[in-house]
DNA sequence: TTGTATGCGTTATCAG
DNA sequence: CTGATAACGCATACAA
């Protein structure tokens, strides 16, 4: 086989530095070394331009300080920011991502956790769906928003928190009668605990509240049906109304103006997420936000901490709300 | 040093089957093998679990089965979709994608074209900003929207045909005066062709135009004050505006409210890119669409063909202009 | 402290 | 067609 890659090797810095193999490694890894011999090899470095052979030294250790993320997808403004933050977390702390886009597939899934044991990653962070995912004993395993077991720690946004303030905001903005939808995996994940919160919320509060929940899967105009079907003289019987993601709180709005109904004076819609234009810009309608930054670096951190078993095994990161023109402030 | 890691490795997988290491390999690899070898170790990795080390191969081989993506980050809508389609693009081929996120620094777009090489990556794709970016020799690198030299093939939606677009719509639609706003990177690149190709468009159909351009690192408030400074009588002297992105278009259109200009009605804005909500919804202004996936498609293609000298230096891809509800349609 | 030698898991060469 | 073995680049146990 002829060599396609060219670059210098330890061996050619030892030869050129004039010590020993070892000592060159030794350089590299910042072991104790004399001081002589520490410049001598950091010039040869230096003269030959060298890297060291990610792979020979993975081979070697075992390690490849590389974390797997796997997620659905970065179109999706709120994956795209949890991607972008994991992605600052890990590199302060010197370690390389390794993304998997699972797009929803179960099989992916799967397939992504097998691929990250082939290639011996440090870690995995991951936010799937698959109600029959097993997770690996081997290898430190993080997830976000959804609880696997005890043993494999679960990081999320206080969802039931985020619940309870949304009623109470609706509450204090005047709405007499609130309406819950949501649509999403039929899996008990965190996310689910949105509604639980609300309910909560409500009764504290003494807010008469109904609740819609769609099965995954259906089309979102399901909502506009049923939206229809409880319109009278031209009102709905709500004026408030807690969606299940910012996404579906913007859908439901295009769906009450072309029924005529204003926003947020007649309803006021409250999403959760904290999704915002071009990712940074105003926020999409007002909305619980999840507190992205945090939930990544606490991944990272725990998925890195040397002690797995010690941490706990749900971490529920505040939230808080955050007007965005929705509703009546 | 204590194994961390305790895999079935090929000795295994020979052992279990009984034949030699040489014949898993090459079972692995669909080389050549006797029917009866090849069930025999088929079986055995079944049995086992076995999967090839990532490390142990590209050691040998000197090829990672990766290539390299630099680019800014994934918050921007347009980035993430391209790092979407890409993705596609390398799995469909069986490549894996380190992804680096240079967040527009310069010092980083380096540092990861350095790391790319010590990774032994089979190719780069980047999207970099730095006037004094190296082009590593020794690997397929492709760039997009910006050209190097006729060595480093460069992909890019074809901007300046985008800009005549824009002008002829505008023109179409009835505007009798224009404007083209823009900032970014002093560097020029494919997308500063933009005014190019709309100030030859407007020349083109006789529509009477200005251009604004500011420099790099400005607020973007410039052009707030800049409308503001041309506002007379509540009014603009211009009823077609062209904007050099999709982001810019939108902040602008919030400026023309504020200053009591009706969107599309006075004023019919343009922007550029194809940005959607949520990344698959809705268009937010009316604009010209980069074909994301046929870049994306293009650029994967591209990297890896295995004569890479014999591509074409440039290559743009066609746009189209697809209305968005800040123009009269 | 530094040098030497071994082996990580794989592919490729060479001999059978 | 298959088996044995060397080498890829590195870290480390052991010897000096």
């Amino acid at each position: 086989m002829t060599k396609a890659h060219n670059g210098p090797t330890m061996a050619d810095v030892a030869r050129e530095a004039g010590v020993a193999l070892g000592t060159v490694s030794r350089v590299i890894n910042g072991e104790q070394v004399g001081e002589a011999y520490k410049t001598k090899v950091e010039e040869a470095i230096q003269k030959l331009g060298y890297r060291y052979n990610v792979s020979g030294r993975a081979l070697r250790t075992d390690r490849t300080n590389t974390i797997a993320v796997i997620i659905p997808n970065t179109i999706n403004p709120y994956f795209a920011a949890l991607v972008h933050h994991l992605n600052v977390a890990l590199e302060k702390r010197d370690k390389k991502m390794m993304l998997c886009f699972t797009e929803y597939d179960r099989g992916r899934e799967i397939e992504f956790i097998h691929m990250a044991q082939q290639n011996r990653v440090d870690g995995i962070i991951a936010l799937t769906y698959n109600p029959k995912l097993t997770i690996p004993e081997d290898i430190p395993f993080v997830t976000i928003d959804r609880f696997f077991s005890s043993s494999v720690p679960c990081i999320a946004a206080d969802n039931f928190g985020g619940g309870m303030i949304a009623a109470r905001k609706l509450k204090e903005l005047g709405c007499t009668s609130a309406l819950f939808m949501r649509i999403g995996s039929t899996l008990v994940n965190e996310p689910s605990k949105r509604k639980d919160g609300f309910v909560s919320g409500c009764v504290e509060v003494g807010l008469p509240f109904e609740t819609m929940i769609l099965e995954d899967g259906q089309p979102l105009d399901a909502f506009d049906r049923f939206l229809e079907s409880r319109m009278k003289d031209g009102k709905l019987p709500f004026d408030g109304l807690f969606m299940g993601t910012d996404y579906q709180a913007w859908h439901i709005i295009k769906t009450l103006r072309r029924l005529g109904i204003r926003v947020p004076e007649d309803v006021q819609v409250i999403g959760f997420d904290g999704i915002r234009m071009f990712g940074d810009q105003e926020l999409i309608v007002s909305t619980i936000v999840q507190p992205v930054q945090e939930i990544a670096e606490t991944c990272v951190s725990t998925v890195l901490s040397k002690h797995l078993s010690n941490v706990p095994s749900l971490i529920c990161l505040p939230v808080r709300y955050a007007a965005g023109g929705t509703t009546k402030e």
